[in-house]
DNA sequence: GCGACAG
DNA sequence: ATCTTGTCGC
């Protein structure tokens, strides 16, 4: 797994907010056609500690089955500061994605993309970082405002900021709690919501992201003294 | 000053 | 995110 060399995960908040404003001129954001294999990625905290274990996991497009999966532990040394996220989760994340043996095409990212303050959450650094397409999926708002879209499956609503559409509030199972779909890399909005609709299963979120939720739970009960 | 605030 | 039991619903 290739990674773009850019090691500056030990700043400041500050130093942290102007390099998001620099990355962000270098988003592509363009469709991209469907994904032969879709990874889906999620970080766990231990509230006893500062370890963070990040998990990835990689299911082929069609079947969804598990092609391939990773793990990682580190330590979230980074303050969770809304706006800030990746810099706090990005490090436990690329460990992982080095020891993964199957690439994937698409990454379906816990957290926001476009819908971000400065227009760039943790899915568009990861999708810059990685090489690859990537959606947000967060099950919370970070900004925005937006109507609540109808019960039904499929459902959308517009996520609106400052004038501009940055996402989209998608509701992927009936009568259930709708998920926030942003831009992350080299994806259009479409194509974002049609691969979340795609890949999920009869449960709220898209199943390679349910999946690496389900593996960080895990290992935070499971690597503890 | 007050409220909001991905995970 | 994490701390937590039972409980309502499919």
């Amino acid at each position: 797994m290739r990674v773009r060399t850019l090691h500056f995960w030990n700043v400041s908040p500050q130093e942290a907010m102007a390099i998001q404003l620099r990355l962000r001129s270098q988003l592509r954001l363009y469709g991209t056609g469907p994904f032969a294999t879709v990874a889906g990625i999620d970080v766990a905290y231990d509230k006893s500690s500062k370890l963070m274990f990040a998990g990835i996991v990689v299911m082929s497009g069609d079947g969804l089955e598990v092609l391939d999966l990773a793990t990682a532990t580190a330590s979230a040394d980074f303050p969770y500061i809304p706006g800030l996220l990746s810099f706090r989760e990005i490090p436990a994340v690329i460990k992982a994605w080095k020891q993964l043996k199957t690439p994937a095409d698409c990454l379906i990212c816990d957290g926001h993309g476009l819908a971000h303050p400065r227009r760039f959450g943790l899915a568009c650094h990861l999708g810059l970082l990685l090489g690859l397409s990537s959606i947000g999926c967060a099950k919370s708002r970070l900004v925005g405002t937006y109507q609540e879209p109808r019960s039904r499956r499929g459902s959308v609503a517009p996520l609106l900021d400052q004038g501009e559409q940055i996402g989209v509030v998608l509701r992927t199972k009936d009568g259930i709690a709708p998920v926030f779909v942003s831009q992350g890399d080299r994806i259009d909005l479409d194509a974002a919501v049609w691969t979340v609709l795609a890949t999920c299963r009869g449960y709220r979120l898209p199943e390679p992201q349910r999946r690496a939720h389900l593996l960080v739970t895990k290992m935070r009960l499971t690597a503890r003294p």
